[in-house]
DNA sequence: CGTTGGCACTCGCACGCACAGAGTGCCAGG
DNA sequence: CCTGGCACTCTGTGCGTGCGAGTGCCAACG
């Protein structure tokens, strides 16, 4: 176990090494924050905590820089999260309180992420999943094309053409379409497939094939919609990356371009709270020299999607957790507004 | 005038360069293109095209880069388009076949393009303007709140939400949709204010005022859907910009998040046929040092959207602009299929 | 007059080298 | 256990040098 000095020695070196960006040295961290000590102690301190790999030196006789692990217990016990000041709440909260549609509060959520933590920011979809169904639409464009439209209770819409195995009459149609919003809307997706199971009974035998075709369409729909989307943004913030650039910034480009990863990156990370995902945590090994930090948001009590930044693994972490909880926080209000 | 040779030997500094990324010099030109002079003679061409202002020496005694101006000359006198490959084609066409609903088809395009092009591509939405109403659907939400949701030959589905100024009995709302749509159906964007002016009128007075708000918004939507959007992909390919990184590629992409910007310079090309921007003919000056190729495409005769890449100004002309030609062609015809 | 070979000149760049500065590890003493 | 001192190890930087690529100019040639 580490003493407790050595604890704010690690803290330090984090601080400074964020802070700066360079490998810091013991005399320099004597002077920045007043430990009490020598910088002899501290460079005992600073041995023992390389033993124990949570920092490292880039090359003998350099500062030191923290290691992943070294990161991550700062993240754990060392350091708090930094809360938002009242201007910056309030900045949050009126910027989001113009967007007009979801795709804008989306599309602000990401360009807020992105400017406060000065980062990439993604920001996940809300999800169909654990949303409900607010209305089921269908439209006859031929005898034996049928267009549906299903809209959810967070605002978005979905539509699919199906190619009917029989001509369809507009009664039959309207019916299908009474009949299935009285026992879906209101309901949750997962329900659906129970709920919509014996449907096809109650229609003729020739319009039952139609009507079979419709559902499972209509199932594979929130399937399929579960591949959420993502929106993402703030890469130019990548930028400011690091100094060997081409290298570092490359995979980091092409991960951010690949949806699935990024989807499974929000999604390994817990359900509940915020999840700090740093360095080679990151099962994806272009993201190795990154950081993700996540949170899940929702409108009503429960999460529904995710939003999170990536950054170097050298962030401000209690500010970036800061600004990320927040902003969950405030999208989560909006949401249920709407 | 330049005579032939001058204008071949400025080819010829153009392909080199495009594909050393360094400086080229007189005796390495005579040694790769056998142009049948002498490098002496090969330096006084050069010396005139330098005082024409086509190309240029980063320092004294260094070979020369082409300019801007340079760039401009070669890619309207002295390059064709290089065609693709029938393989190519066919894989093209394999790769957008497999496209599922509209969005697949824009994200495969970006996907092709920034493959072939190695650049970065951006492929706007198709656009409202040029194309026509398939369906405009109703529905009540609540006693005073309708859903109206609009659709378009091009598959895309727009929603609007509206607050009726008076409750709208469901009888009213058939009435009104049944009549909308024998309106508008099938007819261009452009059309559809002058179609629906008198439509209030034929309703009771206490309907008039929900029925213009409901025109209203569609109007709106017809609109404010022209601020299209867009998709861009590729952008790990930034990575092969140059040497001096940090600096050239963050105020592209900076570009690239501002979609209002890359529309803007979609927009600016022209209308018909292939459009090449080279380094400071882009207004925007964070594309100063870029190149956009850029060309309408569409699902018929007439284009309705626009797609093109953004790389260096020293690329491969011929060949970006083969494949960018290439891909629209064949986007419009998966667009005119479906 | 255009083309050519020759020649002197100019830079940029890689290399070697020495030096200063920062930082470390270790040790002996308080 | 902390501290001051000391020797050691690196890296980054500045400087001088030599090399090579490339240019511009000129005189000669067809």
């Amino acid at each position: 176990m580490l003493s407790e000095r050595r604890l704010q020695v690690l803290r330090a070196i984090v601080q400074d090494y964020v802070g700066t960006e360079e490998p810091v040295g013991s005399k320099a961290l004597t002077e920045r924050h007043n430990l009490g000590v020598s910088p002899a102690t501290v460079r005992n301190d600073m041995a023992a905590l390389e033993d124990e790999g949570y920092i490292a030196q880039p090359h003998t006789s350099a500062g030191r820089i923290p290691t992943d692990k070294g990161y991550r217990l700062f993240v754990d016990k060392l350091a708090g999260v930094k809360p938002m000041t009242a201007p910056e709440r309030r900045a949050i909260q009126n910027f989001l309180e113009g967007a007009v549609d979801l795709d804008d509060v989306v599309a602000r959520t990401v360009r807020l992420l992105a400017q406060l933590t000065r980062q990439v920011a993604v920001v996940q979809y809300p999800s169909l999943t654990r949303s409900t169904v607010r209305h089921v639409e269908l439209l006859s464009l031929a005898p034996a094309r049928v267009m549906l439209v299903l809209i959810t209770d967070t605002g978005r819409v979905e539509q699919r053409m199906v190619d009917c195995p029989a001509p369809f009459g507009e009664a039959s149609l309207a019916d299908l379409r009474a009949r299935l919003n009285s026992r879906v809307a209101g309901r949750r997706f997962a329900d659906v497939p129970r709920l919509v199971e014996d449907l096809p009974e109650g229609f003729d035998a020739e319009d039952r094939g139609t009507v079979s075709t419709v559902l499972s369409t209509l199932l594979e729909t929130l399937v399929e919609e579960n591949e959420e989307r993502l929106m993402i943004g703030g890469t130019a913030n990548l930028t400011r990356f690091g100094h060997d650039f081409p290298l570092t910034i490359r995979p980091v480009l092409e991960a951010l371009e690949e949806q699935v990863v990024l989807l499974k990156l929000l999604g390994e990370a817990g359900d509940s709270g915020m999840t700090v995902r740093i360095g080679h945590e990151n099962a994806y090994e272009g993201l190795n020299s990154t950081s993700v930090v996540s949170v899940g948001y929702g409108s009503g009590g429960e999460a529904v999607a995710k939003l999170g930044v990536v950054g170097p693994t050298r962030m401000d972490y209690p500010g970036t957790m800061g600004a990320v909880r927040a902003v969950a926080r405030y999208v989560g209000q909006i949401l249920a507004e709407s």
